[in-house]
DNA sequence: AACGTTTGCGCAAACGTTTGCGTGGCTCTT
DNA sequence: AAGAGCCACGCAAACGTTTGCGCAAACGTT
């Protein structure tokens, strides 16, 4: 039966309304089995056996008679005991869960990273305990003091501005398995991450073959490793057919859309002689918001100005035109970091490693071809 | 010294590079303070004192001579002693941690709202479990019964296919303070939302200012009560002036890009005739969806057709052209989450209220005004 | 019938904290 | 000088598990 709502009360501030309140006790102990707080004791008296019993047909890990382990049984339904995780972990040091440390679990392609991680601990039967570092150090060090506090079996960094000393430090008292990813000579630590320097050159090789010669970039903060490496991957490319990127057309900007929008306007202005033809961004967001401000000074793409992004994130595939980049395979990374970290955590042995998964071209509509123009000077 | 990279060694399949492989063991106790393992037993060893002395210069709970406290802090700083939260948790039986499930962490507004109760979450000492159910069943009682059995203090629930039975279930033996947010009608349970219904009267009323007639909307899952309550206010806005959506013109869709996208092409074909002039989605990734179907069929935003959006997420203002929406004020929802879960964790208090916080229209592009035409019909 | 083996289970310590209850020594009062 | 009061601290139990060790009864062998 719905309860009839009573007219709204205006709360305190900002007008948010607040109904109901039926109140009562938090952790009343009613009738009905309520689960907190019985233990293995309760179970073992009511089937009249030890607790010991109890945790080995839990466990399963000796024999017990079928007739007594079947009352046991029936008494854990009845109940309904839930063996405590953190006795348990107590007693066998570990905890079964591993923190994440991450800029910011609101960026689509490390939100993706972050689902990748969580499925695959999930799997594994550990759980993830997120940390928003917003890449400011103090709170970063404060999760990481919570996170040893609790204990947790690894830990998993992925946060852009990273603080090298925090890495050395981390080393040198390490108290837990750790895989960094997403970054960079980080000194003996597993990193797992795409391969930037080929998704780089993936993305000049392509533009190239479309005929443009004329480049700008969107190139991420200036101590961004990963953009870096893009960057370099980038114009290696170009090298090999001779071409180069004029340093004042590299832009360094945050990596965000607002950065984007921003950094193209900037471009825009000044290269109002001489743009570019086709413009490299470091991520999707940055092209996202690179699109928008073409949009706004009524440039098309791709008949004015070509654009290639990188990530492939979600949305990608819905920009106004849907978005050229280059695919990094998120939810892949973060599996196999999970799962590298989970190996180390059971298997005791940290291997400071890299793996550097594949990215991969998807054409889209946002990269055009070259104009006559673009095509005399390649024939030449 | 950066170590020398040698040649890369193809890795089994996929392509994918691995680098490095210097050895060595995991929790190795070599020299160094690793901080695992020091207890207070070994603070209290070298500082001379007991354990209960450690144990109340550590939270300050009873008065000791400041030479042993020195002596003491000393002690913990020479060896690395964290105290170990398991052990406090179980004497304590409070964990100081919470659960959080959730359909999604990809999807950018909840995301956002993830980020509010991980930050009031930090504020207030607690860690956050995440928990990504994809809202499929068997996940979700899964990790239901990871979460209890870690001994959770609270859980935020923000799931859009919600399983009524799975609250009642969770009502009748309530193991910890329970939270619902983006969610209506849970019974005995405190809620967290914006007030829909207000948003869709928004939405309608702008419209209708605007001067348009003839409506469309992307409705979102038919059992989705959010988009049920935003259409609800949006008919009740348009029912004051006495214009009406028909039926078949409210589209019940995948509340994804990928929905939005295939909605509105539907919509298109179905409406040939006589299309409408505006179009209602009930999200911004509708929306995005949608911008990127009618721009595909070469219709213009606003000049041919009116969009509006809900949830104001962070790309909304840079899509082709920026979208007018209504904004819920998600770290906001957020954050009130945590804070009333906290405040009934440790004030033992669970009022089953809802606070609904009040949307917001943001005025971008994607919203013209009505032609000479339905002018004409206005002043009718 | 005596003995070894197996089966089925319980005792109690240990994991790292917190905390109620004491206790010994010092200072102060008269 | 003796009792009262306070100061500074320690003992040990308890939180909910797991697990090495051990023991009694039942069984099989000769």
């Amino acid at each position: 039966m719905p309860k009839p709502k009573p007219p709204a009360r205006p709360r305190s501030l900002s007008g948010a309304k607040r109904t109901g309140g039926d109140f009562k006790r938090g952790r009343s102990r009613g009738r009905g089995a309520e689960q907190s707080s019985v233990t293995i004791k309760d179970v073992a008296r009511v089937a009249g056996v030890s607790v010991t019993t109890v945790s080995h047909v839990v466990n399963g890990t000796r024999h017990v008679a079928p007739r007594t382990s079947e009352r046991v049984r029936a008494a854990i339904s009845d109940l309904g005991f839930r063996p405590s995780a953190v006795a348990r972990a107590l007693k066998a040091d570990r905890t079964r869960s591993i923190g994440m440390l991450v800029t910011s679990s609101t960026n689509p392609f490390f939100a993706e990273v972050i689902r990748g991680v969580e499925e695959a601990c999930f799997a594994r039967g550990y759980s993830l305990i997120l940390c928003n570092t917003g890449d400011v150090t103090e709170r970063l060090e404060s999760y990481l003091a919570t996170l040893v506090a609790k204990r947790i079996d690894g830990l998993a960094v992925m946060t852009t501005n990273m603080d090298h000393r925090f890495f050395y430090r981390l080393s040198e008292r390490r108290p837990v398995p750790v895989v960094a990813i997403d970054t960079l000579d980080v000194p003996d630590t597993t990193i797992v991450n795409d391969d930037s320097e080929a998704g780089g050159k993936l993305a000049g090789r392509y533009l190239l073959e479309r005929g443009f010669r004329r480049f700008a970039v969107l190139a991420g903060m200036a101590d961004h490793p990963r953009s870096r490496q893009r960057l370099d991957g980038f114009r290696a490319a170009l090298a090999e057919r001779g071409v180069a990127v004029s340093p004042e057309r590299v832009l360094p900007t945050d990596l965000t859309v607002g950065g984007g929008f921003a950094a193209m306007q900037d471009l825009l202005d000044r290269c109002e002689a001489n743009p570019p033809e086709a413009v490299f961004c470091m991520n999707d967001l940055l092209a996202v918001g690179g699109l928008c401000a073409l949009s706004q000074r009524g440039l098309r793409v791709p008949e004015d100005l070509s654009v290639i992004g990188y990530d492939d994130i979600e949305l990608a595939a819905y920009t106004v035109p849907p978005l050229t980049t280059i695919r990094q395979p998120a939810a892949e990374i973060g599996r196999r970091a999970a799962e590298i970290l989970v190996e180390q955590i059971e298997n005791g042995v940290t291997a400071a490693e890299t793996l550097a998964l594949p990215p991969l071209l998807v054409e889209r509509h946002s990269v055009g071809r070259a104009t006559a123009l673009g095509a005399e000077r390649k024939s030449a």
